[in-house]
DNA sequence: GACGAGGTTTACGTTAACGTAAAGTGCTTG
DNA sequence: CAAGCACTTTACGTTAACGTAAACCTCGTC
């Protein structure tokens, strides 16, 4: 895959009070799978903007969240800068014009239309699979293994 | 996106009889809204094979439906290479060993888990899309605009 | 026979999304 | 206090998937 190979993404957390934690770069590499890295270029991106503690990066539940939802987007084949502009608009909304609210919905409904269609690839794509599947059992029966 | 935008993917072909038809590279171009040097490039990669006329490309039915099932194979974020695995393997079953058989049922299972991962993710985002539309419409109530 | 529309090869350029290496800072632990 | 660990910045490297340009055939047609 391109995509990220889909790990846990919701870290098995302890039943601590998520609210109000707040977390390393590290902790939050090994939550989500992904390198330090990869988050520090996250933020070089505009996608996330953690407070400082002296040098430190200092993530809060927000901060967790977007990367959360970066992370979705990428599966899903959005581009960072993709996934950036609608976490912004989303963040600029209280106090948005209504031009960007109006673009912003734009793109709301342009990115579902793209979920619709990645939901009808799936299902043929299913099928497909489903029925590569059934002819390899059934060369493979053929040749005397049990499938 | 980082996704080809999912044009019509099934061109609206005249309801001429498909079978037997052939295409040269331009007309496949144009019926999946690609450019030429795309389709070279992915013979290049070994998942198209057409004949030659002389020194032009022959497209037949056979990887016109090669052509669809990549190119919906990338919108859903697979990697040109893990295509060809399939796609080669599909071609080479009639005669494959199971070694090979069983490979291959292993990477079938392996991109089912991704697709149901996928709706997952389509799921969850769906919500959040319109969690975030509604909010942007509140807003935009508030200004005193009809949504 | 010039020309334009399609096709061809070869080859270098580009972009996104990180990887990787080097060199430094700061704590705490034996 | 040295060692180790986790963090930092800077900067160059890498890969996939094409884009783009140049230079060349080969038709049908004006």
């Amino acid at each position: 895959m391109t995509q990220p190979t889909a790990p846990a993404d919701e870290a098995s957390q302890e039943a601590l009070p998520r609210q109000h934690r707040h977390y390393t770069i590290g902790e939050l590499a090994r939550m989500f799978e992904v390198t330090p890295r990869t988050i520090r270029f996250y933020e070089q991106e505009g996608l996330l903007a953690p407070r400082r503690e002296g040098q430190k990066r200092i993530y809060r539940e927000k901060d967790r969240v977007r990367l959360k939802l970066t992370l979705r987007g990428k599966r899903l084949g959005f581009s960072l800068a993709e996934i950036r502009e609608v976490v912004t608009m989303y963040d600029a909304m209280p106090d948005g014009n209504a031009r960007q609210l109006w673009r912003l919905l734009e793109i709301l409904a342009d990115k579902r239309d793209n979920l619709e269609r990645q939901l009808e690839d799936i299902r043929l794509m299913r099928m497909e699979i489903d029925d590569v599947d059934h002819r390899a059992r059934e060369v493979l029966r053929s040749l005397g293994h049990e499938a």
